[in-house]
RNA sequence: UCGGGGGUCGUCUAAUGGCAAGACCUCGGCCUUUGGCGCCGAUAAUUGGGGUUCGAAUCCCUGCCCCCGAGCCA
């Protein structure tokens, strides 16, 4: 799992790093001190402080405290106990966004005085009328235009306390109509007469989210500010409050915002809210009980924090949304306990174990190894072996079934690093139950090797009944029946599953009062167990389950059939068809929405210049690009030609950079078309050619002479550089023989790269077939 | 419906115009003093349609589906 995991931020990093906009990074985790944090977070925690680590920046812990009515410094505790928990230090770097509420205050006066801001005095309902929907437009509130005199007086007072809460509001002045709701003069401050737990009643105006965080990560020179996906709608304000109140020399290195894909996992739920309604309705025992994802919970539970990071960097960053399973976590969890659980013995449901044969009162200590084969560590224990012993129940069957290879009547099994035992007789109790089991041992096969070489089919685990200590242990399973809780009408916590906890008693081997007792054991055959924090003690010893092994006998539910395979492909393939009838019954073509005049230009496209209806819809609905086209005629006349080359490489680049504003002329298109069309460039050095007139605006002719970008069509000059490539790959070669003909691109590729581009691909793909297909 | 974002094996993630790859899950086999670990193998995907190109998951057009946005929350 160490894979050289990349994302799209890195690559943004990159980027910013290569092309010298920031000298180094300054991420940031912005916790709101109103909640406990859970493995969501965790994975925010570990991206930004990663990040730091990985490029030598920084990150901050910064707790976004902007609400003083929903947090208090419980969070705060927490919080930051939590995030060095998961072994992340912020150093120095400890901030908190009311300690800037002086200089959010200086911001809005300048907004104010800049005219971009104004008090607002209508109330909550009239404002969120006002605001319109997503379909109309807002109206204007009354009160928009008051001078910036009168905006800098009432604000003035607003913070002064002499208006009660509600009664105004400081908005920015942005655009009423906009399509984006949260440019529709958005809220800057509102009135709340609330004590905070560290600026006290110094303040009784407190800023949005929207408005302070842009600012918090401005005055922290934080560079990439990192969240998620339902963020993406607030970029533009955070762009909109930065380029408005920032000095225009500190606009270069300003923070940027960029939203990755929150974690989701199956069988549990992440939302705050309703991981609450689990505490505050003792569905759950608390914000740290172990079937929980918070990160109390986990630790609880006896996850390592190095298990948590390694998990949270194996998913991945993306914009995506994704719903990682639980499956795929308990993975990471087994692959970082196998290294550090050494192995000891406990039986969870005893069942006694008689061995006749074996003296009474006698202890025969027997060595086991705390580590098996594929663990590259020493040590070992002693382990006692008496007359009476207990094994699992689940390893005794009176009547195996097909498979069960344990032990049975009749039958020898190895204890593990003790002796072979065979089952004699078993012994039940008045109602019929089985109370305990008479075997014998076979005294050759100490340690659990037969001189004969005699090998029975299973191994369990015991522990002695004279020397085991008993202990509780606590079996977490998953907190809900349903992989997605949250999906279907009913409420959730109808998915709750009744099953997610087990108590059971049993016994342990004595060697587990030797380790720490924050030991992480693997219990042999069974799990990951380590004593719980808080209620284990001495004389009561309780486990929680970390995980269970991975068990490939047990019968499992979820498994399907054959029939039930057959009968999901099925139901794909209809979905694909009704799918392909849903789209097809909405196809639209450009030209159907064209406005009068654009209709004009698109008839004549098609009359004058016989553009393909497509290519001449797409140029005529754009006047820039339409513009640009007739221009490009100019240097250029075979119109289809700079139509199609317009579309199909022009457009990309106009949607980022529109075709005016590109260093690119039309008369250099209209050239660049004619090299390609009279086959001066290959297809292939064109893209080349295309970018580079992007970059230095210079003539196309330029670049090909100056980069030697002329085609190659010239069987002569283009056979020994196949030859050689073939002769380099002579695996790739038989395998292309052998039917792999996708192959052919590879080579392609290698043709194209070793001339830069230049071969003419026609020519080259037909000598490639000929040398490969003899 | 308007604006924004997204859609690659069941799941998560690669492939930055050139061999659709890896991991988890599932299933088979090998190995085994843990029915663990490990190893080998199998099943399995580019959202539909059209276009550009020698070559498209990737570029263009056009549908379909999903998520987010109308808090004085963050």
């Amino acid at each position: 799992m160490n894979t050289q995991n990349s994302n799209f931020i890195k690559g943004i990093i990159d980027r910013d790093l290569a092309d010298g906009t920031y000298k180094s990074i300054v991420t940031r985790f912005p916790p709101e001190p109103n909640g406990y944090l859970h493995i969501g977070h965790a994975k925010s925690v570990v991206l930004n402080f990663g990040l730091a680590e990985e490029y030598n920046g920084r990150c901050h812990l910064r707790f976004d405290d902007t609400n003083p009515e929903t947090e208090n410094e419980e969070y705060i505790r927490s919080i930051k106990e939590t995030v060095a928990w998961l072994g992340f230090d912020w150093g120095e770097h400890l901030y908190f966004a009311s300690a800037y509420f002086e200089q959010f205050y200086k911001y809005a006066q300048k907004l104010i005085k800049d005219g971009k801001a104004y008090v607002d005095s209508q109330n909550e309902t009239e404002i969120r009328e006002n605001r319109g929907t997503v379909n109309e437009p807002g109206k204007p509130s009354l009160y928009r235009n008051r001078t910036v005199e009168e905006n800098l007086a009432l604000f003035h007072e607003m913070r002064e306390g002499k208006y009660r809460n509600g009664e105004h509001v400081l908005r920015a002045r942005i655009d009423m109509a906009s399509p984006h709701m949260i440019l529709r003069d958005p809220l800057l401050y509102r009135i709340k007469h609330a004590y905070h737990y560290l600026q006290g009643d110094d303040w009784c105006i407190y800023p949005m989210y929207d408005f302070a965080h842009p600012l918090e990560d401005a005055i922290e020179d934080v560079t990439h500010s990192l969240c998620t996906l339902e963020f993406d709608t607030n970029r533009v304000l955070y762009d909109w409050v930065l380029e408005n109140c920032l000095k225009p020399e500190e606009l270069p290195t300003r923070p940027h915002q960029y939203e990755f894909a929150r974690l989701n996992l199956t069988y549990t739920i992440m939302g705050k809210r309703k991981l609450l309604r689990l505490v505050n309705e003792n569905l759950v025992t608390g914000w740290d009980d172990p079937r929980l994802p918070t990160i109390a919970g986990l630790r609880k539970r006896g996850v390592p924090a190095a298990a948590i990071r390694e998990f949270c960097r194996s998913i991945g960053v993306t914009r995506t949304e994704s719903t990682v399973e639980m499956s795929h976590f308990e993975h990471v969890l087994r692959d970082h306990l196998n290294f550090i659980a050494p192995r000891i013995n406990a039986v969870t449901e005893p069942l006694k174990v008689v061995i006749t044969n074996f003296p009474e009162g006698k202890t025969d200590w027997v060595e086991g190894s705390y580590w098996p084969r594929d663990v590259d560590k020493e040590g070992s224990r002693k382990i006692p072996f008496t007359r009476e012993l207990y094994i699992e129940r689940d390893d005794f069957r009176e009547n195996p079934p097909d498979g069960f290879y344990r032990l049975a009547p009749g039958r020898e099994v190895r204890l593990r690093y003790g002796y072979f035992v065979t089952c004699e007789k078993v012994v039940k109790n008045d109602a019929g139950e089985i109370d305990y089991l008479e075997c014998t041992y076979d005294p050759e096969t100490r340690g659990g090797d037969a001189p004969n070489g005699r090998n029975p089919g299973g191994t369990l685990h015991w522990v002695s009944a004279m020397h085991g200590v008993p202990a509780e242990f606590r079996e977490y399973n998953r907190l809900f029946k349903s992989a997605d809780p949250e999906s279907g009408d009913e409420d959730f916590t109808e998915h709750l599953n009744p099953g997610s906890l087990t108590v059971v008693r049993g016994y342990v081997e004595p060697d587990v009062r030797e380790h720490p007792t924050d030991e992480r054991f693997q219990f042999e055959r069974i799990g990951y167990f380590w004593q719980d924090p808080d209620e284990s003690t001495p004389d009561h010893l309780i486990f929680n389950q970390i995980v269970p092994l991975r068990d490939t006998w047990t019968e499992k539910e979820g498994t399907e059939s054959q029939a039930e395979i057959e009968q999901k492909r099925r139901e794909r393939e209809l979905e694909k068809q009704r799918q392909r009838e849903r789209s097809s019954a909405g196809d639209r073509y450009p030209w159907e929405d064209l406005s009068g005049s654009q209709r004009v230009t698109f008839q004549r496209y098609v009359d004058e210049y016989s553009l393909d209806r497509e290519n001449a819809a797409i140029i005529a609905r754009d006047d820039d690009l339409s513009g640009f086209f007739e221009e490009a005629l100019t240097a250029y006349e075979n119109a289809s030609a700079v139509a199609k080359w317009m579309v199909n490489k022009l457009l990309a680049v106009h949607k980022e950079t529109p075709v005016n504003q590109m260093k690119v002329s039309p008369e250099q298109f209209g050239a660049y078309v004619e090299m390609i069309s009279t086959d001066v460039i290959s297809t292939r050095a064109a893209d080349d050619v295309f970018d580079e007139m992007l970059e230095t605006g210079d003539d196309p002719s330029d670049i090909v002479e100056r980069e030697g970008l002329q085609q190659v069509s010239d069987e002569g000059a283009l056979e020994p550089v196949i030859e050689k490539i073939l002769a380099d790959n002579p695996d790739k070669v038989e395998r292309y023989r052998d039917g792999q003909k996708g192959l052919l691109g590879f080579f392609m590729g290698q043709v194209m790269r070793e001339t830069g581009g230049t071969a003419n691909p026609e020519l080259t793909k037909e000598i490639l077939s000929q040398m490969l297909n003899n």
